[in-house]
DNA sequence: TACTTATTGAGAATAATCCTTATTAAGGGA
DNA sequence: TCCCTTAATAAGGATTATTCTCAATAAGTA
């Protein structure tokens, strides 16, 4: 959960032989900029580079995706939209959580330090490496339960 | 979060003029027999239930599931898989949570009242009924920090 | 018992994601 | 600085989980 900048992907990157690419230092960049609380979905991503006039195969951005989620650098949201979506993961006090409806997909964000603590306890007792901890609370929003459509 | 029964199930359809059916009974019925921390699949259900002699359609699985998770009787998992996975939704002290690893998938359950609690807490701040809530650690177990694999 | 209509099963359709392959280019060493 | 090795990209095809469509069936109700 390091914030990280062209170098120190760079670093990172090389030092396990892999390789720091323009396509790599844009996706970083865009999620660096991106408002808090935004979130890119591998779709949302493609059309954005391509209205920046910056192409990115959308292989490329699956596969970066992917890479730098695992890496710890990228939050991976399940947000029931049927799709993943990202966003840049952040240390406290940016570290957040969601609240989703489940009928009409509305989604909260809320702050709550001790659940980051709890993860990072858990995953240090059980000695694992720490990427990313996130609570997902499923939920019917206050319009949902007084409209009367079928679940 | 409550506890079923084939009679609890049926009333809480019939009341919203919905339908208790022998596919729906019987798949409530796996669920609640599942040993604690087991967690199935769609297809991990359709083949359980081809293998007891009572297949039930893989389109009727898919849509059990989702109504039963948006009843909040089952719980849907994103283990890291590729797909959903499923389990009984139970109340605290049997209510759980994820730790996984992003490498080779390996998942282990914790304990913690107190997410539950938050979550309780936070739902009813927004005047969303809750379903489900869970914390879901994504990391690399120590088995894998060992590997040079990559990522 | 009959009627309405929710539900099922079967297979087709969809959509997100991954894979394959030729081509390009990053990084390390001479 | 220039090569050389090989990781990474782009493009499109392949895969796979999930949803949809529709005729047939059966649950709940009067």
């Amino acid at each position: 959960m390091a914030v990280y900048t062209s170098t120190s992907l760079k670093a990172e990157l090389n030092e396990r032989g892999w390789r720091l690419t323009p396509q790599r230092e844009t996706i970083l960049q865009i999620f660096q900029n991106l408002p808090e609380g935004n979130h890119l979905s591998a779709e949302d991503l493609y059309n954005l580079l391509q209205g920046q006039g910056q192409p990115i195969s959308l292989s490329t951005i699956y596969r970066t995706l992917k890479l730098m989620a695992r890496m710890g650098i990228l939050r991976e949201l399940e947000l029931a939209e049927g799709h993943k979506h990202y966003e840049i993961n952040q240390p406290a006090p940016h570290h957040h959580h969601h609240l989703i409806c489940v009928r009409c997909n509305k989604t909260i964000e809320f702050k709550n330090d001790s659940i980051l603590k709890t993860g990072t306890k858990t995953a240090q007792k059980e000695g694992y490496h720490l990427l990313d901890c996130q609570m997902i609370i499923h939920a019917i929003c206050p319009t949902c339960q007084r409209s009367l459509l079928p679940i």
